[in-house]
RNA sequence: GCCCGCUUGGCGGAAUUGGUAGACGCAAGGGACUUAAAAUCCCUCGGCCUUUAGGCUGUGCCGGUUCGAGUCCGGCAGCGGGCACCA
């Protein structure tokens, strides 16, 4: 018999389906609707093996769906804004469009290759005017919304390429290019109130039940709400006072210093005439990006000089430290120090000989005898040396200050959110240029509408550092849209996470004039599955959760969670390889000698192996799609990446592994198109009855179908392979001649069905082969038939005294008497009883029986 | 440091609400076919003991609940992930 060729039949099939435009999805429908997407991929220049599981974990569900009587939308785009195509521009001079949309180009090559059921008529790049155009006009909606604001903030900047850093280009210490150690710089820059959102972001967690609860947890934890008291603390001698923020107004007794950040405009004014202080402050900001770790594990403090009032003890002052493990950003910069609560006080307070007076007492231990040395105490207990307090629980305790402070006017109860607002400004070219001008006059005034889109300039040079946007002849120079007088663009790009942000909405109406066309969200969204890598987990997808609820408070659409379904899928891991100097070495290149050992193809120097690890340029152990796309053909890749490992999980790519795959889609094609001969025509019904072999063999098939259904609705995949190898198995198995035709076709032609979503064109082929005309992308799922799921009787373990010792065939629900008879009747469990009394037999119908004795 | 997750054969992994542990695949070993190889097919495959039959033991470790625990509870260890001067 031939063999299959996969090179020519998956294209064959990706032509008809292309000519068919099977996979475009209509905005209208009477069909019920289904959305999947998987997170766009940054165009990077080639495919690697976890897009390949990506998409096809995606696909799966896109056919199953389809197959189901969805209207299903799947498409697909391009993430094409970023620094890899300026980098790309500065190493090799390309133009980032050119390398950009040569590297689009390439992948969607590579993907269709992949026979993804896409609808490619949607397909978008964020690059292109038209969609960053639309972004612009969003951006000002947002402003005009006021969910936009402009304020300085701290950058990493590089002083000898003129630009800002991202704290992943900061490399112990220095610009990852330059190498010059990094400074931090106040810039104006644009930030999205995403903490208008804080509470309605957090509170919409609890309602994503179809996310991964790992995943809510890091959104929870990242957005960080404590409640607390805010309150003033009067500083001796000076009209004025320090603002704190605490999560343990409890522990106000306890108190011993008051530390505020090193940015605190207080420590600035004290700084001016003192130059010790000014040092302090500049260390401290060196921290952030030089020696974080060395510095990290000690705390610092410089003492102002200054003290403050205790609130309830006019004869109680706190010393005033400016601190290095103060943050600006979280709170009021401020902080009253409790070194017997708190670890990071209690290692401050010992280096500066402060006191340290325990106020929370453990619930078993005398008052007395309770006292914080080296670890602070930070559990439950009972409030201590606390004034009107002692006695209290913590939580009593924080009330009852609260709402003192609250009566006597000089705190606050307060909710405090470590989320900060969203920096969106980016010191870069390749970027949504933001579409507002800078006017001496008129301040900072938007693009009028009917300009956009703002378009980046072609002719760009990045022969000089900084942003190319800025030292660009003319681009820059323009008139103010309010008072016509010569006035500056804003030369910031956006942050691509905003592009990100959006794009699953432009997919349902792509083309649209406007940015988004309410009637085609309100009728796609929400996205019924996402998928995509964990590493999205906070930023993208909390961006994307925030813009959609700003789109929402503007009108664009009418929900609020953008992805009803998340699922994260696991890596792609290989093998790694090194020669006898060290270097990685590609696995396409490691041999297998005569006696094990392995070697370089091309050199013939021995090899070893080393750790499984994620698939990466650097290590080499990277296998190309297109090799093996080449090689086995897309739907023997697909079925690989499908197998074995639950998709939750990292996968470990084997060439053993893809050997299995290949040799079963060879089997699948001998068993189906092998079977030509022995075949009725299509759509021949099973006559009534039907010998026991046939029977038998149709329960496995409905089983079959009834058990992958439900494995690829819970993404089950690997599951749905494992049952398909059974299936393949039992219909392999059959005495062919002894079974009815007719069930022998409803055989092969589930097995091809269910098989379909994972490889589609062999299924397509064999589909051909069965005889039928019509493409099986467009075909029905086939039904389990609820009769052919009960089987008449039923195997049951017995056990004697919690151990197995025998099974038993009963009647699908025999009478417990029955059951309990037929148990006690065996050789095998009287052996076991061996004359003890029998105290009691437990049955569990059509499970188990367990002889007590 | 804090939070979360995971731990089942040589390997990846199956196992409804607690109910016959190891489905399915890979690897390995043996056999058939073949001049030979490839491909294919058949058999074995957690460990220990045993002639068959069978017995004992076994889901990271220790303990508990239960007629019955991979599954539930408590403690410990190892691995992985997230966050981190967040007051």
């Amino acid at each position: 018999m031939s063999r299959y060729n996969p090179r020519a039949t998956e294209m064959k099939w990706q032509r008809q389906w292309d000519e068919a435009s099977i996979f475009r999805a209509e905005n209208t429908s009477t069909k019920p609707k289904y959305y999947v997407l998987e997170m766009f991929p940054y165009p990077s220049g080639r495919i690697h093996m976890g897009h390949v599981r990506n998409y096809t974990i995606g696909d799966v569900l896109t056919r199953f769906y389809m197959a189901r009587g969805f209207n299903v939308l799947h498409p697909m785009g391009w993430d094409a804004f970023g620094m890899p195509a300026e980098n790309a521009a500065m190493e090799k001079g390309t133009h980032p469009a050119d390398w950009t949309y040569d590297n689009i180009a390439a992948m969607r090559t590579q993907l269709k290759q992949v026979g993804l059921a896409i609808d490619w008529s949607r397909e978008i790049a964020t690059c292109d005017p038209d969609y960053y155009g639309h972004e612009q006009a969003l951006f000002l909606d947002f402003l005009e919304a006021g969910l936009v604001y402009r304020r300085e903030s701290w950058v990493n900047w590089d002083p000898v390429d003129n630009t800002v850093l991202a704290n992943e280009q900061v490399i112990d210490g220095c610009g990852w290019r330059s190498g010059a150690p990094v400074e931090r710089r106040k810039l104006s820059q644009w930030f999205l109130k995403i903490t208008e959102f804080a509470d309605d972001l957090l509170d919409g967690l609890k309602l994503l039940e179809r996310w991964p609860e790992k995943v809510r947890l890091m959104q929870e934890n990242w957005i960080g709400r404590s409640e607390g008291l805010r309150f003033t603390f009067l500083i001796t001698g000076r009209d004025e006072g320090i603002e704190v923020y605490t999560t343990r107004p409890d522990t106000i007794f306890g108190a011993s210093f008051c530390a505020i950040a090193a940015d605190h405009p207080l420590a600035a004014r004290l700084a001016t005439d003192n130059a010790e202080l000014t040092a302090f402050i500049a260390e401290c900001r060196r921290m952030g990006t030089s020696q974080e770790a060395l510095e990290k594990a000690e705390k610092k403090g410089f003492n102002t000089g200054l003290t403050v009032r205790h609130p309830f003890d006019d004869t109680l002052e706190l010393p005033v430290y400016v601190a290095n493990f103060v943050l600006m950003d979280y709170g009021t910069g401020a902080v009253f120090g409790c070194p017997a609560h708190d670890q990071r006080d209690l290692d401050f307070a010992r280096k500066y000989n402060l006191r340290v007076q325990p106020v929370v007492v453990p619930q078993d231990v005398p008052v007395a005898d309770f006292s914080v040395e080296e670890e602070a105490y930070v559990g439950p207990g009972r409030l201590a040396h606390s004034d009107f307090l002692d006695g209290l629980s913590v939580e009593e305790a924080k009330t009852r200050v609260i709402d003192r402070a609250e009566a006597e006017g000089w705190g606050k109860r307060s909710v405090t959110f470590r989320l900060r607002d969203w920096g969106v400004s980016r010191q870069r070219y390749w970027g949504t240029p933001i579409p507002i001008v800078h006017c001496e006059s008129c301040g900072t005034v938007p693009v009028p509408r009917e300009h956009l889109p703002l378009t980046l300039p072609e002719d760009i040079s990045f022969d000089k550092p900084g942003n190319p946007l800025d030292h660009h002849p003319d681009w820059k120079h323009t008139s103010c849209p309010s008072c016509k007088k010569p006035a500056l663009r804003e030369t910031d790009t956006l942050d691509t996470f905003v592009d990100s942000s959006w794009y699953f909405i432009r997919f349902t109406a792509p083309d649209s004039s406007q940015p988004i066309d309410m009637d085609a969200a309100n009728y796609w969204l929400p996205v019924d599955q996402y998928t995509g890598g964990v590493e999205h987990a906070i930023l993208h997808l909390l961006y994307a959760r925030f813009f959609t609820r700003a789109l929402q408070h503007c009108g664009h659409v009418s929900l609020k969670e953008p992805f009803d379904g998340l699922f994260t899928q696991g890596m792609v891991n290989h093998m790694t390889y090194r020669d006898e100097d060290g270097k990685w070495v590609f696995p396409s290149l490691v041999r297998e000698r005569d006696n094990g050992a392995l070697m370089r193809s091309d050199t013939g120097a021995a090899v070893e192996a080393g750790r499984v690890e994620k698939m990466s340029k650097s290590k080499r152990n990277v296998v190309d799609p297109d090799d093996i796309i080449d090689q086995y053909g897309a739907d023997t890749a697909r079925w690989f990446v499908l197998s074995d490992s639950p998709p939750e999980r990292d996968l470990v790519w084997t060439e053993t592994g893809i050997e299995g795959a290949w040799r079963f889609t060879q089997r699948l094609w001998r068993l189906v198109s092998g079977a030509q001969g022995s075949l009725v025509a299509p759509g021949t019904a099973i006559a009534d009855p039907v010998s026991e072999d046939s029977l038998a063999l149709r329960r496995v098939v409905h089983k079959a179908i009834a058990g992958v259904t439900a494995d690829i609705e819970g993404l089950h995949l690997n599951r749905a392979v494992a049952r398909l190898y059974e299936l393949a198995n039992a219909i392999g198995g059959c005495d062919v001649p002894q079974i009815n035709p007719a069930v022998y076709r409803e055989a092969l032609e589930s097995l091809v069905r269910l098989v379909s979503p994972m490889m589609p064109h062999l299924a397509e082929e064999l589909w051909q082969s069965l005889g039928h005309k019509t493409l099986l992308a467009g075909a029905d799922w086939p039904q389990a038939d609820a009769a052919m799921l009960v089987d008449d009787t039923v195997t049951m373990g017995v056990q004697v005294g919690g151990k197995l010792r025998d099974t038993i065939v009963v009647a699908k629900d025999a009478p417990r008497e029955d059951v309990e008879a037929v148990a006690l009747a065996s050789d095998k469990v009287m052996r076991a009883i061996d004359g003890k009394t029998v105290r009691k037999v437990v049955v569990v119908p059509n499970r188990i029986v367990n002889i007590v004795v």
